[in-house]
DNA sequence: ATTATTATTTAGTCATGACTAATATAATTA
DNA sequence: TAATTATATTAGTCATGACTAAATAATAAT
């Protein structure tokens, strides 16, 4: 059995797949061409290179899986990426809407010297600047705190912010300048139509739900 | 004009020709297909690609020429690399024989963000740690102490190491171990056929010539 | 059930950047 | 000068990973 290194356009097709995964029970051919900026025959073309590897499978119509051995590279990449933005934000003094670009480039072309050298300098973390999870060195997916879409909450005083879903730069520098970031403690005030009035750190924001939609917080319910 | 970001093959390519033009005054086609591990015709279709691009110039059987726009290309790539390696070298714990393959991938997928916190953390560093010279940021090189080949030299007290000239794995870690890095005060006992007797921190060793000419010394003659 | 819509695949292209085999050009040596 | 050797180029191939246009299959609507 060879071992030939995966290109970086099969790597993020891997990853990329496990996260949807996460999201949606099933993959579709589309959902992936939406997400990798890619047309459909490419993604057509691709899987079927990758299903020759063995490393997803595909029921035309029906959706990709990955295999177990695709699923250990997805996550192999995925921590190469987290323990990326985590290093750049800590490290480099990155700010939270630029960490997603640089390592979306470097996750495919450190080393595993690189990964273990900067696991290492940050105490072996289990989660990234976005709340993600950091898939350890073994490839597990750590526990996290059982999370909710804050628009699933009630009013009440105080609610942590446990991940927020979303890589897009805007939303993420406006997030950052309203304190929304992991780890942050709020009071929902009012779930409203037009969006989630909270208070953060003494001032208070309506935040409209397709934002809301993105924040999720522990789950304070019993 | 269009700035369409170069790939990695051609920055390899550009990066190339200005180290061998170093050391060399003319650069041939077998030099490079020899330096970048690829096949003349390679070279020849490459080449014509960034003569087309304006970013060489190629007198065919006589040589090849950076122009100005390619030779600030191969100063940036230059900058990222050697940058990279005394930043693996000091801030991730990578040995010397380490660095060079690790920059060699990052050099090219690492942005201007990534470079300018990496050179600020280390507070502007002129040379890597092979004593090899860092382009600034406004692509000049550095001014270096003038340097002699070791055999070159007669038997003296005090000669400083300043640079060596491989990035060969073995022979790097082979001088690391014998202490025989930039910066290193040594004692030249005798130049013999065999190789280059020295006195390096107590320790005496024969270093063979192979090796001595790749240590490059400040010239203490006047 | 038929039709319309959406999702997916086929077929055929293209650009990149390598390769081999064969040819041509220049530099050396006899 | 002529033959030899080293260097470089052409011509033609291949693998990758995208693309468009057209065909096909599944799903939803009438
Ligand atoms: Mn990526
Ligand atoms: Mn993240
Ligand atoms: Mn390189
Ligand atoms: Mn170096």
């Amino acid at each position: 059995m060879k071992k030939p290194r995966l290109s970086e356009s099969q790597e993020d097709y891997l990853k990329e797949i496990f996260k949807l995964r996460e999201l949606n029970e099933t993959v579709s051919m589309q959902d992936l061409a939406r997400k990798l900026d890619v047309r459909p025959p490419s993604v057509t073309g691709m899987i079927k290179k990758l299903c020759a590897m063995n490393l997803v499978e595909h029921e035309p119509y029906k959706g990709v899986q990955l295999t177990e051995t695709g699923e250990k590279i997805a996550l192999e990449v995925l921590r190469h990426h987290r323990l990326l933005e985590l290093y750049l934000a800590r490290h480099l003094n990155y700010s939270w809407d630029e960490i997603h670009e640089e390592a979306e480039r470097l996750e495919h072309v450190i080393s595993e010297k690189f990964e273990a050298a900067i696991a290492d300098l940050m105490d072996h973390p289990t989660h990234d600047p976005h709340g993600d999870p950091i898939p350890t060195a073994e490839l597990e997916i750590p526990d996290s705190p059982s999370l909710v879409p804050l628009p699933s909450l009630k009013a009440a005083k105080s609610i942590v912010i446990g991940r927020v879903m979303t890589q897009d730069k805007d939303i993420l520098s406006l997030l950052f300048r309203l304190d929304l970031t992991p780890g942050q403690e709020i009071e929902l005030i009012k779930n409203e139509a037009a969006g989630i009035r909270v208070r953060v750190n003494g001032s208070q924001y309506l935040v409209p739900q397709t934002i809301a939609r993105l924040i999720w917080c522990e789950n304070t319910e019993t």
